[in-house]
DNA sequence: GGCAAACTTGCACGCAGTGCACGTTCGCGC
DNA sequence: GCGCGAACGTGCACTGCGTGCAAGTTTGCC
């Protein structure tokens, strides 16, 4: 929803070349890892002048990551067509749903798995979490019509969703070991979106 | 708290050197932009060979941020330090003004300040607080003795913690404009926090 | 005193990332 | 259609990053 104009031919090109060199990238970053993949073998793979890379992306990290501003998308589209008199939270959820429903949502991140040990791809795919939290508080905001000058809420509930999300999926992923309940994500991401909209002490100590 | 084993001579020199080239990286950097600045000139403000700057970092980003370790350690430090009868949330709390109110922190972020639009130094900026996140939790672990394989309160105490953190800096730095209000940072940590300590729906609307 | 491990440093090399200039393509008004 | 200006792709050249390697030097330890 973010723009879906459907314009020119030069900003259909520029946006394929755009996911073609992004796509490029995460899949034989993943393959060979990152640092035996060279930015002339990404654009080589999205047909275009190594130079070319350079003028979407100033990194490799970057192109790596870019796909996450999909992510973005769904969660704000998600969030704005909820029904504006829904409490927040619960539109907020419902969002979190949207995402990890999204079929290229989970194929996206199991390709990202395989770079959880590069420190500049997990510094960019930080960047990237702050970036869905910044267009989903503005999306907030827009609902909430409050002032983000002298009201930290809507920044606050959009960072609170996002850590959810990143929350869930890295238990999902296993950091800490199997859980053995082995869960569904979905199911996951409510159980984390349910602690910050009950208050941390009301979870402690039992296992959400 | 982490470790404070007086160890030999070679420690506290690796030490040292560390310190050095993170400070001059970071001074250098916020006076005359990251991209004015090279590995060389870091190097020779920490009086060491331009090879040895990358047996500590690997990137100048990298050594930016790495003043950051300490916030990670004021935290951590002060949470543990509570009587551990005490409510999480509320060891928490304190451990967020222990960060606050620590005098190195506020001169790091001033000048962390005046890097926020490079992207590569923003995304390692993210990182940190990560890792901050990941430290809190091992530590909220250690505390209440859950499994954090099947729980995922830990993590997300400790998100929510370095969450409020953040969310209370930037806007205390006037990322949405000057809040009219003019708080000390102090309050804004505590309203952030109590944010997630009630619950989300019970901020809804109203100026936190 | 002497040995082994750890650290620093210089060297060399490949690649990242950018400014610049040129050719090409697209959008747009006539 | 026609042409003009702007935006884009590309090649070239250059600086600086980041790393493997092989020394030389310092430290810890017996």
């Amino acid at each position: 929803m973010a723009e879906q104009a459907p314009q020119g031919r030069r900003e259909r090109k520029k946006a394929a070349t755009r996911a073609a060199l992004a796509s490029a990238a995460l899949r034989l970053c993943s393959e060979h890892g990152v640092d035996q993949v060279t930015v002339e073998q990404i654009a080589d793979a999205a047909d275009v002048a190594p130079r070319t890379f350079f003028n979407y992306f100033t990194s490799k990290e970057e192109a790596v990551v870019a796909g996450n501003a999909v992510t973005a998308e769904i969660l704000v589209d998600a969030f704005t067509g909820r029904p504006a008199d829904e409490p927040v939270t619960e539109s907020l959820r419902h969002a979190l749903h949207a995402v990890v429903t999204d079929p290229g949502y989970l194929d996206r991140f199991m390709r990202l798995r395989a770079l959880r040990t590069h420190p500049a791809v997990v510094a960019h795919h930080m960047a990237a979490y702050g970036a869905q939290e910044r267009e989903l508080a503005a999306a907030v905001v827009a609902r909430t019509g409050t002032d983000p000058a002298s009201d930290m809420f809507p920044t606050l509930a959009a960072a609170a969703t996002v850590t959810a999300l990143r929350v869930a999926v890295q238990h999902w992923l296993g950091d800490h070991g199997t859980d053995p309940r082995e869960p569904e994500l979905t199911q996951l991401v409510d159980e984390a979106m349910a602690v910050f909209e009950a208050g941390l002490p009301a979870a402690t100590g039992v296992p959400v």
